[in-house]
DNA sequence: TGTAATATATAAGAATCTTAAATATAATAA
DNA sequence: TTATTATATTTAAGATTCTTATATATTACA
């Protein structure tokens, strides 16, 4: 598993970017997906989720439904259009920030890029 | 550039790793090398970079010599024995993150590398 | 003579994450 | 039937990491 070091900062884009790709989620359903995604690898915590998706809510990047399924309450969030374009930037930084990294980590790929 | 909290976390393995490359650097030549790898994408600031060199050689990663050049101190750094077996952990752990990240990121990247 | 570049240090504060505990229901296994 | 696992969210305390700002000092260049 990754350790949780490494994790810091991208929390964000990760969620941003599994609601642009599905529509609606809620939040127990999207860290079984990123478990699921990246098999094991990357676990998020509840800790580190929920107080992130409340933020996103406030900020006005995420909208919000509760739901009733089961006499278990789900909260569904889904981008605003807000959302939808910070989802973008935030993506975009991502790849510059994968690809500074292996330019880092990884100086044949430089070579090769270049 | 890249925003700063996505570099949380990967400081010390971009450290290590140029140490592993380069043998021995100095704080403010990593800062440069950064810069020019990533042709200023991503920027070290000082708060960060020395707190966290200083933590490696508490913890036994990197070794220190310091010496005068012009006038001007200089801090070299390199890997000791534990320092090289750190960063090859740090590195793998960093692939795989890149990796993960990418599944999550670029959906088409993980349906054509299955 | 002044500004930019070189070189390191560190304190205060902000932001983010971990750990842990709390709450509650449904489903399954023993 | 009872215990455990899975589902689902919340939040507080503490740790960690990074930013911002300030301090110090020399060399190079305009």
């Amino acid at each position: 598993m990754i350790s949780s070091e490494l994790l810091k900062g991208s929390l964000k884009t990760i969620v941003l970017k599994l609601l642009e790709e599905n529509g609606r989620m809620y939040g127990y359903e999207i860290t079984r997906r990123v478990e699921e995604i990246t098999k094991g690898k990357i676990v998020l915590t509840y800790g580190a989720l929920y107080p992130v998706l409340h933020k996103l809510e406030k900020e006005g990047v995420l909208h919000v439904e509760s739901e009733n399924y089961n006499n278990r309450m789900r909260i569904y969030y889904s981008l605003t259009s807000k959302g939808r374009s910070v989802v973008k930037e935030k993506v975009q930084e991502m790849t510059e920030f994968l690809k500074s990294i292996r330019f880092i980590i990884d100086p044949e790929f430089k070579i090769s890029y270049e």
